[in-house]
DNA sequence: GTACAAGTTAAAGTCGACTTTAAGTCAAGT
DNA sequence: ACTTGACTTAAAGTCGACTTTAACTTGTAC
């Protein structure tokens, strides 16, 4: 198997350049072989990066995806560790949920119940009620 | 009626003195009158500062905030400004609100139906599926 | 007269995930 | 020999909403 540049590896997973250094520098990536100074990566660094991305596509942060990749005894199959990430991860995104559905509705009450004239006036209900004239 | 310190303020509206002088310098509250050098506030910037928490709490940023302050005629009352940012603001929520849910509904299946060893496996399935072993 | 508390400012720091910039190295092509 | 293009690094910049820091002024209490 034909060894990698970084821009290879970054055009085949559709990432820049600069965000495969600086999941080196996270110590999320390995360093790979040099030739002369550049990066050469062996293929298995493009399916790495796949998972790198779904992970982050459901939530998880760079400091996460570093657990996930070596935050477990070595034997821990990938499938293991998907599953004990995701239960705090699920509720994580639940709360979120639910943060978000309160929000619309406090934003749904201001907009049909308040018939306030001056901000003044609004805010003082506020400290109040939830301006619900 | 008497006039205000930062701090009373602060206190009052539950918010520390940085902030305050914060929006002031973003244009979100009109600069008060002074007392040798410091800040005195009327009573009706305490309402003012609950509607902008209020704003805060609905998903607005300051940006926003300073145009329902701001960014209207001066005759547009509070409730008008509320009803027409809200139609946008209530549509970002949806979209937050779905894009929550298909991160939920992508980590559970991920979470159910990976059973790979490898992350290079795992990567490997998701280029073409989505890790359905 | 001096210490203290509370105010003032501009500038820098924080968080996360990167990108951008500046300056330099290296191999290949003309 | 020289240019070009791709790579390298460390450091700084970005976004949003603030906080923190450092240096300074002011009024009041002792």
């Amino acid at each position: 198997m034909a060894l990698l540049t970084i821009s290879e590896v970054a055009q085949q997973v559709g990432m820049r350049t600069s965000a495969i250094r600086y999941y080196e520098r996270l110590g999320i990536l390995l360093p790979p072989s040099r030739v002369s100074g550049q990066r050469r990566y062996g293929s298995t660094v493009v399916p790495q990066l796949a998972v790198l991305k779904r992970a982050q596509d459901v939530g998880f942060t760079l400091d996460e995806i570093r657990r996930l990749f070596f935050g477990f005894p070595k034997s821990t199959p990938i499938s293991a560790r998907w599953q004990e990430l995701a239960a705090t991860k699920l509720a994580e995104l639940d709360a979120k949920l639910e943060q978000i559905k309160s929000m619309k509705a406090l934003l749904q009450r201001l907009k049909t119940n308040c018939h306030c004239d001056t901000v003044e006036r609004c805010g003082a209900k506020m400290v109040q009620a939830g301006c619900a004239d």
